[in-house]
DNA sequence: GAGTGGTCTAGACCACACT
DNA sequence: GTGTGGTCTAGACCACTCC
């Protein structure tokens, strides 16, 4: 580690004045080091990575202390670790399930039918004050608002709303959306560099209003599950905003607690 | 590690047949000699379970095989480690935040008023199919029903019925819920050595019925939102069953992904 | 066989809490 | 000071993948 500082090496007064805590373990600068080279794009996402060995050397550190920096890495699901192989940078494109951040699971007496999905609408605007706070931009910036269904065996089951930069995804239309096969983040990632690491999700039951009911073939007035997801990359940076309105008569919001 | 098998022995035949992998790290094998003491309740809840390398001699293991299954049993929950102390056994009892499952949080523009609890009934029953059936018992066997109310500042928010294997809770009686100062889950720990380790929720938007909606102060057909809950404990057990029914005119069930 | 991640060990030292 | 968990190292060997 040249440019890390060793965890007990004196800090001159300037750098103690500045907030938080002068001090961090080696393996969480490792962890640090990495991560800019994930967020810098020197590798790929899918490829792997430098080796443990490798990345010790380069770091001039133990193979245990890099370890435990890609140990978290792993954990918090930036990279996926394959014995045998190496370590890859994680992607939402060859994922076995479809949609990773998609708790919506059909009912077990339903059968799992096939996810299709239809885009209504993709078009530029000026945010809105309350969709710029949320996305870290000023009230006007360009913005993209998306909106589209999801059907599951033949029925639409999700009506999303989504907020996107428009300086992140300059050329996102919804041809591309649409001739796009496999995940939207998936898209995000290849087309436009941007890597949706992890969200927050505020649920709550409301009323179907009268222009979404008949896109969820669902009554005017008939409860669905609202769910706000504020999707993250790195350095906690919001980079999209959604609103989805779940029909829950055959499905449900699965969660686990620990 | 006298009892435990070294990771490389040979098993004869028989062992082979048996369904699963024969192997698991020594350090899982530790961790699970830990859990079944934790089960077997030789250390009571919030107190310390001896030191890395007292377990490191017991086991005749090294302080990091030890520290490696406690790493695990800590992100679990089951443990949590304080620095200079000691690791001791997690309990519902002396937790920072009082509900550590409630996922529910008040909007931002309101006041956190005080929680209150109102426990509306408490009766012995026998087991309807479903509920047998998601608690692993047999339909008829006793259980016992809770219906009780939530409410934060004053107001009625949520309304949760339990259902409870009768034979692990016998004695329990509305008037020893309602005596009870702190989290109900602190009181099965306590009075009858039930440990919450981790649950499922299926979350659905239902419309209010007629019967709930004046215990929640809304209008019948008003969107509420159904948490069903799966509560285990050790080996994954179901010991506990909840239906709670949430007002999200000011709060939101809040989730991460990651 | 070579290279990768996964496990296990033994020992050193650091940060923290109690006494 | 003593004891606890937390970090870091160096080396050995195992399990898996690919050539």
């Amino acid at each position: 580690m040249a440019a890390a500082l060793p965890p007990t090496s004196a800090l001159d007064d300037a750098a103690l004045d500045a907030a938080g805590p002068a001090f961090s373990p080696l393996y969480q600068q490792i962890k640090a080091l990495i991560t800019r080279s994930l967020q810098a794009g020197e590798w790929r996402p899918g490829e792997a990575i430098p080796s443990e060995m490798d990345l010790a050397a380069r770091y001039k550190v133990s193979q245990g202390t890099v370890r435990k920096a890609i140990d978290e890495l792993a954990t918090e699901n930036l990279v996926v670790r394959r014995q045998g192989k190496g370590t890859f940078v994680a992607t939402h494109a060859e994922e076995q399930v479809q949609y990773r951040f998609l708790r919506l699971v059909p009912e077990p007496d339903q059968k799992p039918g096939p996810v299709e999905r239809r885009f209504i609408d993709c078009k530029r605007l000026r945010a809105p004050a309350e969709v710029a706070r949320l996305l870290d931009l000023k009230a006007g910036d360009p913005v993209i608002q998306v909106r589209r269904l999801l059907f599951f065996g033949g029925r639409p089951v999700v009506l999303d709303d989504l907020w996107l930069p428009g300086l992140l995804f300059k050329g996102l239309t919804a041809e591309r959306l649409s001739d796009y096969r496999g995940p939207m983040y998936a898209l995000f990632e290849t087309e436009f560099g941007v890597r949706m690491i992890r969200a927050e999700e505020k649920v709550r039951a409301v009323a179907a209003s009268t222009a979404d009911a008949p896109l969820l073939g669902v009554t005017e007035g008939a409860p669905l599950l609202s769910v706000e997801r504020r999707t993250l990359t790195y350095g906690d940076k919001p980079v999209e905003l959604r609103r989805g309105l779940y029909d829950t008569s055959n499905h449900h919001y699965r969660n686990e607690l620990n």
